[in-house]
RNA sequence: GUGGGCGUAGCUCAGUUGGCAGAGCUCCGGAUUGUGAUUCCGGCGGUCGUGGGUUCAAGCCCCAUCGUCCACCCCA
């Protein structure tokens, strides 16, 4: 019989990773309340329709890429592959988009179908951060610069750079996109093989190919500049003055276009050259249609999500995060004498310093060693040990050891515990 | 879905032309009977991913298969 493994791209994340997850969870909670951000949780598993619908019917992530099974009464169900959809459906079902403007945000984990590779899993986790109700470029800027804030509190803002778009209106989209395949599908055969089937799958994404061959035809494609309204082009003006009136850098890419079918006007990116291909750790932009495509009222909306996997990965490669995050304990208690008296002894010292105090109070319990209980106490991270033996249950002591600082072991009361214990931490 | 690299102890990895299954770290015990982190000694630990084939003999060669990593595609 095999053993039971994780199912493939699905990753445990293991006790001497989490502190770091912690870490970036906590940052992020603390810039976003300081923005007044709220949070929002809704269920992993929706109706399969409500993705067909918002993220589009013939993307990759629809078409391939979602876990998608029926129930027991043969309702299509799917495990959520972004958190978008779902955040629109939970504000519209409780009617918190009426006549009012929402900031939210969520975090959890997503699930797509692909081959797994570096910063790319099958279970991986986004956290989001939506806006509706407001259709100026000023929403914009905040949300980009709520991130720009956000990178720099996690010590990467050296290694992202933002990049940024605009899509048009959705007509004006739509129209370009007629024409480009229009035009493209008259040069068929002189396409690259993958660039031929995004004529039908993805159209937009042929901008980007990466064959030279495709980019020769592409110069002579219709220009999307031309394509674009008036009112479009004057929303990305002014997001543009205000990211340079805050002093946000960024770069204008003609070419980003997003994945997902929903997007119009702003989009952007924050990308970096430190993680391989996976170079997208944050992405989103404006969607002031998939509310009312959801048979909502119209409502402009504007959002992106990060990728915590990337940006664990990024953090880990640049940051040194304080010891602190990943020391267990901060006192070690431990039996000289494993006897049973000793052993209920320890146990009411430990209680009473978590009564007394914040500190982490970790216990040398079972039969090993002196040694061996003394080598953990070391591996706990603890600054000082305390030990109780036969001598110091009969004199109500006990021995305070210091592990890490040349300070000669000490014998006091247990009355005097938390007094002193409270002064020197 | 496609392509390439890698699968040997809990972890990181050696393993020569096909000839006894190895090291470091971790863990346990001892040197030091109630004192860790240094040093020394000893010990625990293996379906060499799995299945088949070639051979007197396979961790090593051949075939298949699974897993994993990276890349393509796509995306956060």
């Amino acid at each position: 019989m095999s053993k039971i493994k994780a199912i493939r791209g699905m990753n445990d994340i293991l006790p001497e990773k989490t502190p770091v997850w912690q870490f970036l969870e906590k940052t992020v909670r603390d810039v976003l309340a300081g923005y007044g951000y709220r949070e929002i949780r809704t269920p992993i598993v929706e109706q399969t329709d409500l993705f067909k619908r918002s993220i589009g019917e013939v993307t990759d992530i629809v078409e391939k890429e979602m876990y998608t099974f029926a129930d027991r009464n043969d309702e299509s169900l799917t495990l959520r592959p972004e958190g978008t959809a779902s955040c629109v459906r939970a504000c519209e079902e409780h009617g918190l988009l009426y006549n009012q403007v929402q900031r939210l945000w969520y975090a959890g984990p997503m699930f797509r179908y692909e081959r797994p590779q570096k910063g790319r899993y099958r279970q991986f986790h986004q956290i989001g951060v939506e806006t509706f109700g407001m259709s100026g470029p000023d929403i914009d800027a905040e949300l980009i610069l709520l991130s720009a804030r956000l990178w720099k509190q996690l010590g990467i803002e050296d290694v992202v750079t933002l990049e940024i778009n605009t899509l048009g209106s959705a007509e004006s989209r739509q129209a370009f996109k007629n024409d480009l395949v229009a035009y493209l599908t008259t040069r068929k055969d002189d396409l690259d093989p993958d660039s031929q089937r995004r004529l039908t799958s993805n159209p937009l994404r042929i901008l980007d190919s990466k064959s030279a061959q495709t980019q020769l035809i592409l110069n002579e494609a219709p220009n999307f500049h031309d394509y674009l309204d008036a009112e479009s082009t004057s929303h990305f003006e002014c997001l543009k003055a205000l990211l340079n009136s805050v002093g946000v850098n960024f770069r204008v890419n003609p070419r980003l276009v997003r994945g997902l079918d929903y997007y119009s006007k702003t989009v952007f990116e924050w990308v970096t050259e430190a993680l391989g291909a996976q170079g997208t750790v944050c992405a989103g932009g404006r969607y002031d249609g998939l509310v009312q495509q959801l048979g909502g009222k119209s409502t402009p909306a504007v959002g992106f999500a990060m990728g915590v996997e990337r940006l664990i990965l990024l953090i880990e490669s640049i940051s040194k995060l304080p010891a602190s995050l990943y020391q267990q304990a901060d006192v070690y208690i431990l039996p000289l004498t494993t006897t049973l008296e000793v052993k209920q002894k320890i146990l009411c010292v430990a209680e009473t310093l978590r009564d007394e105090t914040e500190l982490k109070v970790v216990l040398g319990c079972g039969d090993g060693s002196l040694k061996s209980h003394l080598k953990k106490a070391d591996a706990s991270g603890a600054r000082v040990a305390l030990l109780i033996g036969q001598k110091e249950l009969e004199h109500d002591t006990v021995q305070v050891k210091f592990l890490r600082e040349t300070i000669d072991q000490q014998e006091i009361s247990v009355k005097d515990l938390t007094d002193s214990f409270l002064t020197k931490f």
